[in-house]
DNA sequence: GCAAAAGTGTTATTAATACACCCATGT
DNA sequence: ACATGGGTGTATTAATAACACTTTTGC
């Protein structure tokens, strides 16, 4: 692999992901840990190439990572301060990791690349977690879900990234139907009051918020849900087609 | 001035401005046109510094063209499609410029460079028509405001990048109090349903709409405007401090 | 006094919230 | 039978829209 200073890549503009997932009531992000000593963690992220949509790029960033393709993603906000370069990061990196990347390791070209101020553009993504089967490149250590209010401190401003991927995410999701992006095939009702409860971290009232799922017109109902529990047994739902 | 090829900018990277204004009843958009032969029209732009937050790239660019600071900016959206450059566009331009473009007027660094592939960060911005000035640059022959309906064709995606503007500025119209910035320091309420009208492109009803802005509790009533018209004179208003 | 337009109150409609009840299920 | 959780209907409240009336202004 030839470092990003050597490829056609479109130079100070980088993209990052704020990929989101749900699972047992908890809203959580994809974050990789970098293979370096000293722990870094950073939101997926790269760089467009040349003769590449923007959009078509955070999909291949977000491919890379989660192992599927159409995945639901919005464009969020653009991250342009002057001051915003990784200088600070990369020359952590190189301290906690000089028999790595001094000498032949990151020569001076690239050096001076990857420390330039990047103009970011933010994406989120909303995917079904069962479908990810979280991918390391081979600068990850590892990659994990971290429930959104317990993300590592990241490097640069990658906190405030997610945060305000949140944000957007909720004034969103009021307007689209997109919740269910974050959601299996099919789902319960609960499941997706749950979903509800969770990126707003707040209760909403049983039978009202059915009724407004219900009035939205975009579920078919299916068969019954028999999960052995002792109770009546809940319907199943998936979006209409 | 030097080119900008010689300029410390960010590369293929721009920032787009569309320029809201409100006169008579009309939503208006400060559009420059080229001072080349061919009619070029195009929504006032530019690059960013090196050493420039991307909001103070736009607020230069604005303050450039309207003469005023303190301007209500947005960002709205990231246009990144790898198809989108100039090419077409100035290569129209030097055939029909030929004396001023060719040899000396543009060399070869810079057909390059302006007929790159740039991903433009798109802003929004609202001001009192009233206190503007449109400016021309030295590349401008004029300036004026369109009304947002009958835009000239513009160069490559901008009537594209203004329509977009336009759906931002409903969506956010809705949530946040930023309508005013489009209105003089003092107003009747009818100016303001004008606007909102003008804006949404629909009727409200006079009673209700009253009620709703006062319900915001952010204007303050002031005298009455005397008009010499023969009828009861409207309140003016303005913000609350 | 009258026409024009502003201001305000009152009713009707609709949407959002709260409350209550019944139903299916496995033990 | 009964505890548990699901589904739905009704009442209450609040927000929105529709309607009607009064007031001010200059001629």
């Amino acid at each position: 692999m030839h470092h990003p200073s050597e490829q056609n890549y479109i130079q100070q503009l980088s993209i990052d992901c704020v990929i989101f997932g749900y699972h047992e009531k908890q809203l959580k992000v994809l974050v990789p840990k970098l293979d370096f000593n000293g722990d870094f963690w950073a939101v997926p992220g790269g760089f467009v190439y040349q003769n590449e949509d923007i959009d078509a790029a955070a999909n291949r960033i977000l491919q890379e990572r989660t192992g599927i393709s159409e995945i639901y993603l919005e464009q969020f906000y653009v991250f342009g301060k002057a001051a915003r370069n990784s200088l600070e990061f990369i020359d952590k990196l190189i301290s906690l990791n000089p028999e790595r990347l001094t000498g032949n390791g990151l020569n001076r070209k690239e050096y001076d690349w990857f420390t330039r101020r990047f103009v970011s553009v933010g994406y989120y993504a909303l995917v079904d977690i069962n479908k990810v089967t979280p991918q390391k490149t081979d600068l990850d250590e590892s990659i994990n879900w971290y429930n959104i209010k317990e993300l590592p401190g990241m490097i640069m401003d990658h906190n405030a990234i997610a945060a305000k991927a949140l944000d957007a995410l909720r004034l969103s999701l009021d307007e689209k139907l997109i919740a269910f992006n974050l959601l299996p095939e099919t789902f319960t009702m609960k499941e997706v009051q749950e979903l509800y409860e969770t990126i707003f971290d707040k209760p909403f009232a049983r039978n009202n918020f059915q009724k407004k799922i219900l009035d939205l017109n975009v579920l078919e109902r299916l068969d019954k849900k028999f999960t052995g529990a002792a109770n009546k047994a809940p319907f199943l739902y998936r979006i209409k087609k």
